[in-house]
DNA sequence: CTGAAAGCGCTTACAG
DNA sequence: CTGAAAGCGCTTACAG
C-alpha cells in the first residue's frame, strides 16, 4: 500500500491538495462541513496528519528547541540543579507548544546533533563557548540563549547572582567566628593554593563567580582560605581524595560549590567522627531538594531554578517570535541557614 | 544575502549539487582533494551543512527519538526514577548518534508533539495506552517501545519484576514479625479497603504489580493489610492526608509504592515522634539515590534503572534498523535491607 | 471559500 | 569518481 499523503486524500474527496492542507493547518480557510468531510476521509485512510519533516522544510519551523547540556545529558542528569532546570524549560516550552530535544555535544561517527537535528533555536546550559555544539549552532544562525555559561556574543543570557550568594555564605561563617575556612571548588585544579584570576578565566562563570564571592568576604576579613579543588566539573575521585586529606587536619568551616560537594564533605566528616556543626560547619550551594532532607539539614544558598528555566524559555520564545529578548539582571540568590553551620567551637577558636 | 545551499556551493566550486551533497554525506564517493576543496568553499560561504529538515524529508530519517513521559516532562522530572531512566536512554541513544526529544502528551492549542514533531521512533514511559500521544504515534506507524506501561499491541516492552520485588519486601516484614501492615499505593483511590482486581485493572502495570506482590505475601501469611491510596500518580495532598490519618493509629510496618512515598511516611512519623524502625518499619521501592542518604537509611527494593534505560534504547535502535526487537524477560529486582526496618516492637506484638 | 503554480533543500537511484 | 533526472510531502503567496 502506497503511503497516504495529502494528495491521496485530495483525490479521494475530490478537492485540491491545498484544500486538504488547509483542513489540517488553517481551519479558518474552508467551511466546517468540507473540513469535517476531509478529516473523516483522512482518518478512514489512516492518515496521521501532515508529515512533520515536509512541513518543517517548507515552513522553516520545526516546533523543536534544542538544549545543549555541559557535557552529555548523561552527566547533566546526575545533577539535581541541571535536572530542575531542564524540567522548568521543558515545561515552559510545552506551554508554548514547543518540544525540547536534548543535544549531546560530543560527536559520534561524525554525527553532531547540534548540526544535524532540525530545530528552531537552542538553549546552552553551562557551556564553554568553544564547544563544537556552540560553533554548529552559530553557523546555522539559530537563535540561542545562554544560561550560566560564558557569554556568546549576540546571545542573550540568563544568570543568577552567584557572587552575592557566595559572599553572603562566607560572611555568615565569618560572623560565626570562623577563620579557618576551606573552599571546595570545581574546574580549578588547586590543592591549597588560591588560583589566580588568570587561572580562573577559562572556568565557567558559575564556578569562578562563586569563588570570587567567597574570597571577597574572606579578603575583607583578612582571612586566607584553604583551597580544595578538582579540575572536573563535579564531585569526582580527585575531589574526594582531597577532601579526605583536608579532613586529616580539618578547618572549622567549609564552603562548597554545590550541595552535592557539601554532602560529600558531610559524609566524610561523619565517617571520621567529626561533628557537624559542632566541630565543622558546612555550607552548600543551590538549595537542591537533598539539602533539606539530610541531617543535619544543610545551610546553603538558594537559587530559583524554576525562575531560571522559565526565563531562559521565555527569552528564546521571544527570539523565535522575532522579538528581541529583554536584557535581564541576574536572578537573586539567598542564604538559607539551616543546621549544618554554627559558631566556631571554643577549643579551636 | 540569499541563503547558502548546496547549489550555491556547487556553482562556486564548479561541480554539480550532487557532488557537494556527497562531500558532506558520502565522503567515499569522491576524491579527498575535491572533498576538501568543497568543504573549504562551504566554510568560506558560511554554510553550516545540509539542512536537517530537507535531509529528513528526502531520507525519511531524522536522527531523533521521542520520549513520551507519563504526564508532562514537568511532572516526570520531579521523580528520581524517571530522571534516571531518561538519563540512561539519552546516553544510550547518544552513543548511537540519536538525540532524544521530550514529548508532552497534553495538546496545547491543538499542537500535539507526538503528531507534529519529526522523529524516527519513540519510547513510551509509564503511559496508559489510550493516551492521545500513543494514538498519534501509532497512526504515524512509528516504531515504539513501551516501558512499564500497559501493553501496546505490537510494541515490544521493557519491564522490571515488580511482583517479586514487592513480594520479597512484604515477606521481609512478615519474617520480622509484623502483622499490622499498611500498603501505600498510588492510582488507586482506596482508603483502607483492598481494591478488587477489577479496580486495579486500569492502573498502570507498575502500581498494580507491586500491590499484587505485596498482597500475595500477606495472603500467604493470612494477614489483611490496611490500604492507604491516592487516585494520583505521585505523593499528593490526598495521600499526605491519608498517611496522617493512618499515623493516628499507626501500623507496625508500612510498604510504600515508591521511595518518595516511603520518605513522606518517615517524615510524618518523625514529626509525631514515632520511632523508625523501633515503633514503625518502613520499606520503599526503587532504591532512588535519596534512600541511601536519609536517616535511618531506607530499606527498599532496588531496580536497575540504567539497565532499564539501556534495554529500552537498544530495543528501539533494533527496530530502527528494521530488526525485530528481542523479547526480554522482566529485569530483576532485589530487596535491599537497610535501617528503616526492624522486628516488631514487643509492646505491639 | 477554493485551487494552479512554484518551490522549500536535499538525496536516491541510476547512467556514464 | 561525477552528474542529470526525478521527486520526498508539504505550504506560501496569489489569483479567482
Amino acid at each position: 500500500m502506497a503511503r497516504v499523503t495529502l494528495q491521496t486524500i485530495a483525490e479521494q474527496v475530490g478537492v485540491s491538495r491545498m484544500t486538504v492542507s488547509n483542513a489540517f493547518s488553517r481551519p479558518d480557510q474552508l467551511s466546517a462541513e468540507l473540513r469535517t468531510k476531509i478529516l473523516d476521509a483522512a482518518e478512514a485512510l489512516g492518515y496521521a496528519g501532515p508529515d512533520p519533516a515536509a512541513r518543517a522544510l517548507v515552513s522553516g519551523r520545526t516546533g523543536v528547541v534544542g538544549m545543549v547540556l555541559t557535557n552529555s545529558p548523561r552527566d547533566a542528569f546526575t545533577d539535581d540543579v541541571a535536572v530542575g532546570f531542564v524540567r522548568a524549560v521543558a515545561g515552559s516550552l510545552a506551554d508554548a507548544g514547543y518540544s525540547l530535544v536534548l543535544l549531546h555535544s560530543s560527536s559520534h561517527d561524525g554525527v553532531d546533533p547540534a548540526r544535524n537535528v532540525a530545530m528552531d533555536g537552542a538553549i546552552m546550559y553551562s557551556c564553554t563557548p568553544r564547544t563544537q555544539a556552540v560553533t554548529a549552532l552559530r553557523e546555522r544562525r539559530l537563535p540561542i540563549v545562554t544560561v550560566e555559561g560564558a557569554a556568546i556574543d549576540g546571545a542573550p543570557r540568563v544568570d543568577i547572582d552567584n557572587h552575592s550568594g557566595a559572599y553572603a555564605a562566607a560572611k555568615h561563617l565569618i560572623d560565626l567566628g570562623h577563620s579557618d575556612i576551606a573552599l571546595i571548588v570545581a574546574m580549578v585544579d588547586a590543592d591549597d593554593e588560591p588560583p589566580s584570576d588568570e587561572a580562573l578565566a577559562p572556568a565557567p562563570v558559575t564556578t569562578a563567580e562563586r569563588l570570587r564571592g567567597w574570597m571577597r568576604a574572606t579578603d575583607e576579613a583578612g582571612i586566607v582560605p584553604r583551597i580544595v579543588g578538582t579540575p572536573g566539573r563535579f564531585v569526582d575521585d580527585v575531589l574526594r581524595a582531597r577532601i579526605s586529606t583536608m579532613l586529616e587536619d580539618p578547618p572549622t568551616a567549609v564552603l562548597a560549590f554545590s550541595d552535592l560537594a557539601a554532602l560529600e564533605v558531610m559524609e566524610q566528616a561523619k565517617q571520621r567522627g567529626i561533628d557537624v556543626p559542632g566541630r565543622l560547619s558546612i555550607v552548600g550551594f543551590d538549595d537542591s531538594p537533598l539539602s533539606r532532607r539530610v541531617s543535619p539539614a544543610l545551610t546553603t544558598v538558594r537559587q530559583d531554578i524554576d525562575a531560571k528555566g522559565e526565563a531562559a524559555a521565555s527569552m528564546l520564545l521571544a527570539l523565535l517570535r522575532d522579538e528581541s529578548a529583554p536584557a535581564m539582571p541576574p536572578l537573586p540568590t539567598e542564604l538559607v541557614v539551616r543546621d549544618s553551620t554554627g559558631p566556631v567551637s571554643p577549643m579551636r577558636a
